[in-house]
RNA sequence: GCGUCUUUAGCUCAGUGGUAGAGCGUUUGCAUGACACGCAAAAGGUCGGAGGUUCGAUCCCUCCAAGACGCACCA
């Protein structure tokens, strides 16, 4: 506080010299304004003042200005949840634009008596960060699909924090005016406890589901991706016309011509009607091929031959085709990869990327005789990644999809309704926009929300990438919930609860391996590489709390467990019966050599024992024997067990019930591979222990689309007795005591004096409740408290009460409460600002998360998250184009803003657009407003210096008679401040902003202080014509009844044609311009402000 | 194919049923009790085209043209 009061008087005028410089000095004056708004603790709405009046009123001894004023929150709220910015870079200039506006709101409602929160937060934004990470990654030469999921997360994290700290800083540049106490990070954890109820309440309500369905595949970012991530590029590209039997068909991706499953015609085609549900032999380049031909509407019988080849594993359409027709023909059969290769289904073709393969296949079709003809230059659009531009391979994946069409019903659950329970997401949304619940900006985009909505389609939520919010969901390894299978009910577990974890660890790497020698039971330690593959899997598993490793007593397991042992502190337990199969007379002999000599010993069986080797069988047996019994004895513990390649094999058979077969086709692990197992409660369906989590994280917009109340629903850890925060009590040393550490508990009455004024200034029960206010409390009702005359006294009355806990303090000076609670009327931030009023964001996120939010709001809350959508365009350069790195036309704003300041950034950014239009923006275009900062700075210093030459006119406070035109200029800068403020009120920025420029500039700079300054000039009565009223003033800061009391005084000097009535005028016009200017330019008008000396805070002033 | 928007001064854009505005730029003056990042003044537009409604249209309606964007399909 005193730091506050210093940094104010630090902007007061210290001398002539310095209001006589002609230029506003932004760089010098913005930080300490910053500072000052901040530690003013303004920001957050709870610290508001009820009215101008009681604060104005305030005494230079008073210190303890902020702990006596009355926080209330009777003001009614207006509230802004900021889009979070991405936290994978810097802020660009469409961020400098929703400062200006949002701040412009913010600030406007604020100095209109509104309770304003604007409520700061950064998104961990998955995909886009990941990629972003994935390039740093790659320029260091590295790859995240080596590197471990958790090493990963953590790095990314780091990354993500680092540049949220810049953000916030530069949030702060911008001047943006937003409660960095309620600040969010969507990876908080009450943020993802959020998201994950509600992921579960879809789930419950039969709204999510997961399938198999083509979806987007990037092959270079490896993950899913949604409709609204799919980029459609036209193309010219050979169209092939391939013969199949008698019939002949077209296609442009010949390729997937092994995945083919059917033929497809229209119904209604008579050329085709005879082959219609007969099944046709065709030549392929794999030899023979049967097809059957089926009839399916899709079909166009004006493209091409009319007849199309069925790939339902690699075409969303046919895939579609394949499920209205799943009896007749076979379904999907895989044959690209995920990494855009074909598969081994393909014979020769096998590994080929899919661009090389079109050429191959279409030349081995040639000499075949099957390529009818190809056409060239067939125009057409490919679906491309957003981000890559890389073609998008559709492949079937299982992914978690929201229902956006379909009610939601019951069967799972029944819980406490919220919403509307008969209408679908969708519905929800179109009702909320239709019946103009939400109100757009600009109008027409309604139409637009309207059209994607009626046309939306289910949501693939799933991505393939570790930076997110990882799905709460975990398969039992057991049974047919398994996450390559579609069957079963996966567990649904928000609360992540584990029992423990088991790890399976194979140990690393030995001299034979590395020669290619079969191993069995020959004891072979680790070489080098294993060491440091243990070393490398120790710190890997060092954060799992190992309790306990169990290994495989071979020496190069022992090795590896010994290796963990030293990082994680676990004990070791040796097993024989974990040892490796063993493998008889080949041990010891280089596999290579062992294949040639003997090439059937590798069709490895099951129940083989081959030179005197042990059957797979048997390992089987004796290795899950010990198992079984460690799991049952150590099933609560995190276990590392250690063994060989052949016996986790084995175990795994086991764990997923595979058959021989299958298991034996696993491929081997490699040397100190983790495979992780979670130990949850027994399966349901068939009594197993391990499961794993689902490895796929949330789309991004999953969890932004819940923002607006997921913020808002935690946003009082700081203000209630919930967890760790608590009420504090604070002793005459400033020393903060939490009152749990001191006995206190829920349902213990607190009551609160300040031990300066002797009052009791609060009282309250401390409840669980996670939102504390004191503002319900009547202070002048005694019946709310009940007073003690000292300390002591207070204290005796809580030991009556509770016996057993006394508070007490050495030097106990007052009692101070930051956290308390009334007995009544508990109310949360979610109850206070939710629906919130605005919401203020890009166009080009309409889709992605202004209708997302708008369902998912009134889906879990039951209300529209907001109840306005004010839409900004893309800022675009003075060539009007769009600014990106890659083009390099990109204008940093904090580079600009240290050019030519906040203040002036923001009116460029602002003034000349419109809602939903692309801003265009130059620096010529900031350069004027920032000579515009110099006009307004100029104004105030002519008026400052008329301020200081004379003592006469040093204050306000001595009330002189207006001549009637002054009357009139005061009265109207005041009807164009009124006028500012309508324009704002109905989110006319430009208007408002050009209002205030053009008053400001061309009215009173150019004509009304012009026709004053010979005033000004003009000498003034005696010193008596003043009266005594100068020796009233007190340092402007009067309070109202004083300045009343003034002005009757005055009303009787005549000095109204003189300086003083003059001087009145001027500075009276000025601090309305300061006001109605402030929400554009915060910082100049607040420096000028606070140099005028006549007010706390511009910020407060009531508008 | 479906949908949305734009077209006004050299540039960027406002705006209104009664024959047009701003900023920047341009031109010409000017040290005027703050400001040359300034002051004073000026030039510059048949408001994309055609038709219609109206006493009257840049504004409302229809069509056309050009451009931008979004969605869907594309074998």
């Amino acid at each position: 506080m005193k730091r506050l009061n210093r940094l104010r008087q630090s902007l007061k005028i210290k001398s002539m010299s310095e209001i006589l410089e002609p230029r506003y000095d932004h760089q010098k004056h913005e930080k300490e304004i910053y500072e000052l708004w901040e530690k003013s603790g303004y920001f957050n709405p709870d610290n508001l003042p009820t009215a101008s009046s009681e604060f104005g009123v305030r005494s230079s001894k008073n210190k303890k200005i902020s702990q006596t004023k009355p926080r209330t929150s009777n003001l009614e709220p207006f509230s802004i949840i900021m889009p979070p910015p991405n936290a994978n870079g810097s802020l660009h200039l469409g961020h400098a634009v929703f400062v200006a506006l949002q701040d412009i709101l913010i600030r406007f409602w604020r100095m209109r008596g509104k309770k304003a929160l604007w409520l700061p937060g950064a998104d961990h934004a998955g995909f886009e960060t990941q990629v972003v990470f994935d390039k740093k990654l790659e320029k260091e030469g590295r790859n995240r699909f080596t590197i471990p999921r958790e090493e990963l997360f953590k790095e990314i994290w780091d990354f993500t924090q680092h540049n949220k700290k810049i953000m916030e800083e530069q949030l702060r540049k911008l001047g943006a005016s937003c409660d960095w106490s309620r600040e969010k990070f969507t990876l908080d954890p009450a943020i993802i406890r959020i998201v994950y109820e509600t992921f579960e309440k879809l789930y419950k309500d039969g709204l999510l589901y997961r399938d198999l369905r083509v979806v987007n595949w990037c092959p270079k970012h490896k993950t899913a991706l949604s409709d609204l991530e799919v980029k459609h590029e036209e193309r010219l590209d050979q169209l092939y016309y391939i013969k199949y039997g008698p019939l002949t068909l077209a296609t442009v991706r010949p390729e997937t011509k092994f995945g083919d499953t059917a033929l497809a015609v229209n119904p209604k085609d008579k050329r085709y009607s005879k082959y219609i549900g007969k099944e046709i032999r065709a030549l392929g380049l794999l030899g023979k091929l049967t097809f059957k031909v089926i009839a399916d509407e899709a079909v166009d019988p004006k493209f091409g031959t009319g007849v199309i080849k069925v790939t339902p594993a690699h075409d969303p359409a046919d895939f579609e085709i394949w499920q209205r027709h799943k009896k007749e023909i076979p379904g999907p059969k895989i044959i690209i990869d995920e990494n855009g290769r074909l598969t081994g289904e393909t014979g020769k073709f096998a590994g080929m990327k899919v661009a090389e393969a079109r050429i191959k296949v279409a030349e081995a079709m040639k000499e075949i005789g099957i390529l009818e003809k190809v056409e060239n230059d067939y125009k057409h659009s490919v679906a491309v990644c957003y981000k890559c531009g890389n073609v998008l391979e559709p492949i079937p994946k299982m992914q978690w999809f929201i229902a956006m069409t379909a009610k939601p019903h019951q069967s799972r659950d029944r819980r406490p309704e919220t919403g509307d329970r008969k209408k679908s997401l969708r519905d929800l949304g179109i009702e909320a926009v239709e019946k103009k619940k939400i109100k757009f900006y600009p109008a027409h985009s309604k139409k637009v929300i309207l059209h994607w909505l009626k046309n939306i389609r289910d949501w693939n939520i799933s991505r393939q990438i570790v930076w997110g919010i990882r799905i709460p969901v975990w398969y039992c390894l057991a049974c047919s919930a398994r996450p390559e299978s579609n069957r079963g009910e996966p567990k649904i577990n928000i609360n992540q609860e584990v029992k423990s974890r088991w790890f399976l660890v194979r140990h690393g790497e030995t001299d034979w391996n590395k020669e290619g020698r079969i191993m069995g039971q020959s004891d072979i330690p680790l070489n080098k590489t294993g060491m440091a593959q243990a070393e490398e899997a120790a710190r890997e598993l060092k954060p799992h709390k190992v309790d306990l490793i169990i290994s495989s007593d071979s020496a190069r397991c022992r090795q590896t467990a010994e290796i963990i042992k030293k990082e994680t502190g676990a004990e070791i337990i040796l097993e024989k019966k974990l040892r490796e199969r063993h493998h008889g007379d080949i041990e010891g002999l280089l596999r290579k050599d062992v294949f040639e000599q003997y090439p059937r010993i590798y069709e490895y069986s099951y129940e083989g024992k081959y030179m005197n080797a042990e059957s797979y069988r048997e390992l089987e047996e004796r290795a899950w024997e010990v198992f079984s019994s460690h799991h049952s004895r150590h099933g609560h513990k995190n276990v590392v067990l250690i063994t060989h390649g052949g016996t986790i094999r084995m175990l795994i058979k086991r764990i997923k019930n595979l058959t021989p077969e299958a298991a034996l086709s696993i491929p081997s692990r490699k040397n100190a591979e983790i495979i992780q197992l979670d130990v949850l409660d027994k399966c349901e369906n068939c009594g197993g222990h391990f499961y794993e989590q689902d490895p796929d994280v949330f789309d991004t917009w999953f969890s932004s689309g819940q923002w607006p109340f997921a913020t808002l629903m935690t946003s009082d850890k700081k203000m209630g007795f919930h967890e760790e925060v608590v009420p504090q009590v604070l002793d005459g040393k400033t020393k903060t005591y939490r009152l749990r550490d001191h006995g206190f508990k829920v349902g213990d009455k607190v009551l609160f004096e300040n031990s300066a004024t002797k009052k009791i200034f609060g009282y309250g029960i401390i409840t669980e409740a996670k939102k504390t206010t004191i503002d319900k409390i009547d202070y002048t009702d005694k019946s709310h408290y009940k007073t003690y005359k000292n300390l002591d006294e207070l204290m005796t009355a809580f030991k009556h009460k509770n016996p057993e806990k006394t508070f007490t303090s050495k030097s106990p000076a007052y009692l101070y409460a930051y956290d308390f609670y009334p007995a009544k009327n508990l109310e949360t931030d979610f109850e206070t600002f939710y629906p919130t009023d605005v919401m203020e964001t890009g166009y080009d996120i309409l889709f992605f998360w202004v209708a997302r939010m708008v369902m998912l709001g009134i889906y879990t809350t039951g209300k529209i998250p907001f109840r306005t959508v004010y839409l900004h365009g893309l800022v675009l350069d003075k060539d009007k184009k769009k600014m990106s790195k890659s083009k390099g036309n990109v204008i940093d704003p904090l580079g600009v803003a240290e050019i030519y300041g906040s203040d002036a950034l923001r009116m460029a950014l602002v003034a000349g657009n419109t809602a939903g239009k692309d801003i265009v923006i130059s620096e010529d275009k900031i350069r004027g407003y920032r000579n515009f900062a110099t006009k307004v700075w100029n104004i105030s210093r002519f008026i400052l210096m008329n301020k200081m030459k004379d003592i006469r006119h040093q204050t306000s406070d001595i009330r002189v008679k207006l001549t009637a035109s002054d009357k009139k200029n005061i009265a109207e800068a005041e009807k164009i401040k009124d006028k500012v403020g309508k324009h704002i009120e109905k989110f006319e920025f430009h208007l408002a902003a050009e209002t205030a420029y053009h008053y400001i500039w061309h009215t009173f700079a150019d004509k009304i202080i012009e026709e004053y300054k010979p005033r000004l000039k003009a000498e003034t009565g005696s010193e008596e014509a003043l009266g005594g009223a100068a020796s009233s003033a007190s340092g402007g800061f009067a309070a109202p009844r004083a300045q009343a009391g003034a002005r009757r005084r005055s009303e009787r000097t005549a000095d109204s044609e003189g300086p003083v009535a003059a001087y009145q005028t001027l500075e009276a016009i000025l601090l309305e311009c300061l006001k109605m200017l402030h929400p554009f330019m915060p910082f100049i008008t607040e420096a000028i402000f606070q140099k005028l000396n006549k007010g706390e805070m511009l910020m407060i002033e009531r508008w």
